[in-house]
DNA sequence: ATGACGGTAGCATACCGA
């Protein structure tokens, strides 16, 4: 079972650059973030004509989550269970590849930077702890389930100093400040593996290069998506790497995939 | 500290992002 997560940033500018992409990597399952769009206007006749159903929770203008797959989608959840939300970041579904029914969740996290214009304004990032918060109280539930659970997404979360190019501008950051990263370390508590760092102790296995000037060329990225696995889908994984050609493309975005494959 | 770029809404410019 090949599956993927990629912030898109945007579908329907993107959508034939992604359905060149579905074509050449076949992922059975795709997990996809900042959509941004709605459902009147998701481009879901494309998907299909890639091989693929597709079940959103959508939003206008901004976030949004999907989840395409060659297989059935059995939505469980539309949001985090128990925490009133007016932002789509959440998508949680069974779906059956080669008979076994893995549980996925695609995940979009909140940024939590103050907006340009008002430093001072910290409610972004008391949202995202919140968020963080009703995140991690659904996941101690997931931990639960005796079948395999795969959660991905972009977490807006540099967990380690290894896991930017350079640690000292991002101090204060909200991607990077103290409280987001000991509430992910949860994650680990609660039996979840670091899919991509479990496999690869040292390499950098960058998400994500800002659109500026040299940010790729100089390999000024950051790892900031992530694949989050049960112990019964820990057993079956037998490969997670980066796949960075789509942020080479034409008009790519400025994010790249996380493909993870599991028997 | 700001803004680079790029997307959306909607038609000039503001907001969002990591």
């Amino acid at each position: 079972m090949k599956i993927a997560t990629y912030n898109i940033n945007s579908i329907n500018a993107r959508i034939e650059n992604l359905c060149t992409w579905l074509r050449s990597e076949s992922p059975d399952i795709v997990l996809l973030q900042e959509i941004k769009t709605e459902f009147n206007s998701f481009p879901f006749f494309e998907i299909q004509s890639c091989g693929y159903n597709a079940s959103i929770l959508g939003q206008k203008s901004y976030n949004g989550v999907a989840i395409l797959s060659r297989e059935k989608i059995k939505i469980i959840h539309e949001n985090l269970p128990s925490f009133a939300d007016d932002q789509s970041r959440y998508l949680e579904a069974d779906i059956s590849v080669n008979g076994t029914v893995f549980r996925v969740a695609s995940v979009y996290l909140p940024n939590g930077n103050p907006p340009y214009n008002n430093s001072n304004d910290n409610s972004k990032f008391e949202y995202k702890l919140k968020w963080m918060d009703a995140f991690i109280s659904h996941i101690k539930e997931l931990s639960t389930l005796p079948y395999p659970v795969i959660i991905g997404g972009d977490f807006n979360v540099i967990m380690t100093e290894k896991d930017v190019y350079d640690p000292k501008p991002f101090i204060g950051n909200a991607l990077f400040r103290p409280e987001v990263r000991e509430k992910i370390q949860n994650l680990a508590f609660l039996g979840f593996f670091d899919v991509f760092r479990t496999l690869h102790p040292t390499e950098n296995g960058y998400t994500f290069w800002d659109y500026t000037a040299n940010s790729l060329n100089a390999d000024f990225g950051m790892r900031i998506d992530y694949f989050f696995a049960s112990a019964p889908a820990v057993d079956r994984l037998t490969d997670c790497h980066v796949d960075k050609a789509p942020r080479y493309s034409d008009k790519p975005s400025d994010h790249t995939p996380l493909i993870a494959e599991f028997l």
